[in-house]
DNA sequence: CTGAAAGCGCTTACAG
DNA sequence: CTGAAAGCGCTTACAG
């Protein structure tokens, strides 16, 4: 069942080549120095034998440290969203970080494009061999990404993707599908008569392209089960809860027989807090993230469903997947999408329980 | 930022506390044959370094390979749920191997009292570190345990808990509460006006406590909520289509006026198939578990909800349990439940996506 | 283009 | 009770 030790690994190829265990090393790391009659009979001999290098032994002798860059959004008063993958990130840290993983933080500020930029290039003047980032301002990430490609350092986007960049991989929520679902919860949870309003909450409805693919989602939902017609969009650009509070008022002023509201961002507490106050909470009120305010009104039953893409799980995949590309040299799945939870008063206490 | 490697290490240790580096290696593990004075003295030494060791150097030098026993069902044909665990486990075991850990598997036959308490004893003839097992047989999992404790050999319990048992921990469901939540579900689902059949589905239903947990989760949300008569309960022994046929064909003709059928385990695809078969498929039909059968019938509709609760993390996450106790000695969590998730049409594609 | 030797930070016999 | 030395399977200068 298991091979004696002198049968295996370098000494074995070195021993069979009839080279030194030195030239073996460098035909295994593809290094430059070795005749190409040497390096093809040593690759001959390695796979022969289907030899696995010991990891335990090369990250050992190594000198070599590897430094990860993180680049996410800073965790504010705001949304403490980002809190999640950030314990993901930490956790695969505290698991690697014994085989010579040197992990950054570099952290942005959501409401402000020029953090992302300056976090980008402190990160490009230090010694740096993988980025995890969110790339939540589409320009700035793309022109980093070309930055770290031609200085080969592979990348890894979580949460949001940007298609055609060539990223090692893309670990986060399939949006259009996530829309998809809420539209399913909608209809589920309401009688079929009433409107439905979609709420898009943001500072930057246009540049962030991802609410919008929520909606697609949504909307295709309704397309596919025949009802169209009955859904009303709101777009709110002010994010404090006078503006939406307001926003809201008019809206169902217009449309009184509003039965639903889907709002395609964590902002879900907001809308919650303006239905609890005007005594509307028998309108059905979906959402995103498992935040605290969230999950306070998941409680209380003004907010019905939250939908969830495990946040920490990004963190720690994508942290991981640096990992196994780097140094463990693993083949990488490009694109991960993560389960579509839905979070109810009756299952959010087993949610992110993970240590 | 970076310690000089020469003043961390036994090394380091050893020449503080003016010893040889084999002493403090016996110190740091707890070695007998050293004096007390220099024990405390090395340990002092150790605390005030907060020295941790590295794993990498630990783990090469010791020729000791860690062997773990894996007591899993078989997946058989007519349930590949157990596929998921091991792929969890094997998912663990690749990150592992490296690391001098051997895997074992040990299949039984969940039909089969006697096949599991074969295996136990093969696995106690073994050379064996740790165990990871699904208990689904109560007392002879008892049995096994004790076995194991005499040994002094750590056991990881999936899937289903037996409690007191003094497990290294429990990963896995919240049984009661997904019974809760699947009452929940129902109650979105339907008008409260029509009743709402609880069907059991099992050849063990008395040694199978689980199933009657997840029962009683089911009645406590409707005795919450205030409407608890109108649950009716049924049993089926047989699990083969003409038994389950037969006993819901009669009860739905005694009760014409039931909306939803909530099933407490994966056989939820036999009940499918026959509300499918009699063109009963405006019955709200919730059950558990991804499996193939079950997906198909939620696909078509036919099945509402499938309740699931990340059986490959539970493999993974159990496998890694007793690596990170045995190999790392970190502290485990005693219990760990897994979050309840809810999968539906919109979402399944989704879900156990993981590699 | 190639090899001998030292070393990574531990563990393991073995000798005293 | 304690220590010197060899070795785990690699990598890294360095010398040729």
């Amino acid at each position: 069942m298991k091979q004696k030790s002198t049968s295996s690994g370098v000494k074995e190829i070195a021993r069979r080549a009839n080279v030194s265990i030195a030239t073996v090393d460098r035909v295994i790391h593809n290094r430059t120095g070795v005749s190409e009659k040497t390096r093809r009979k040593i690759d001959l001999i390695i796979r022969e034998m289907n030899y696995q290098p010991n990891i335990l032994a090369s990250r050992l002798a190594s000198r070599k440290v590897f430094h990860f860059a993180i680049l996410i959004p800073r965790v504010s008063e705001e949304t403490d969203y980002w809190e999640a993958p950030l314990n993901g990130i930490q956790r695969a840290t505290a698991a690697i970080k014994q085989y010579g993983i040197n992990v950054d933080h570099y952290f942005y500020d959501l409401n402000d494009k020029k953090s992302f930029t300056r976090q980008t290039q402190i990160i490009l003047k230090q010694k740096t061999d993988g980025v995890l980032m969110a790339p939540s301002f589409i320009e700035e990430a793309v022109h980093f990404a070309e930055e770290c490609r031609k200085r080969n350092i592979p990348y890894v986007f979580i949460n949001s993707d940007i298609p055609q960049q060539d990223s090692l991989c893309y670990i986060g929520p399939h949006l259009f599908q996530s829309g998809y679902l809420g539209a399913h919860l909608v209809n589920l949870g309401t009688s079929r008569k009433g409107k439905t309003l979609v709420v898009n909450i943001s500072r930057e409805i246009d540049n962030h392209h991802h609410l919008l693919r929520k909606e697609d989602g949504f909307r295709s939902y309704f397309k596919d089960h025949g009802s169209p017609q009955e859904i009303i969009k709101l777009d709110i650009r002010q994010t404090h809860y006078q503006a939406v509070s307001r926003k809201l008022s008019k809206t169902l002023r217009d449309f009184p027989d509003i039965t639903a509201i889907f709002v395609t961002n964590s902002r879900v507490s907001t809308v919650a807090s303006f239905l609890e106050k005007s005594g509307l909470e028998n309108i059905l009120l979906i959402g995103y993230d498992f935040l605290r305010e969230n999950v306070r009104y998941l409680e209380k039953g003004t907010i019905s469903f939250l939908i969830c893409q495990q946040p920490e799980e990004q963190g720690y995949q994508g942290t991981m997947a640096l990992y196994d590309h780097l140094v463990l040299g693993t083949q990488i799945e490009k694109v991960h999408f993560m389960p579509i939870d839905i979070i109810t008063k009756e299952n959010y206490e087993f949610y992110q329980t993970a240590k």
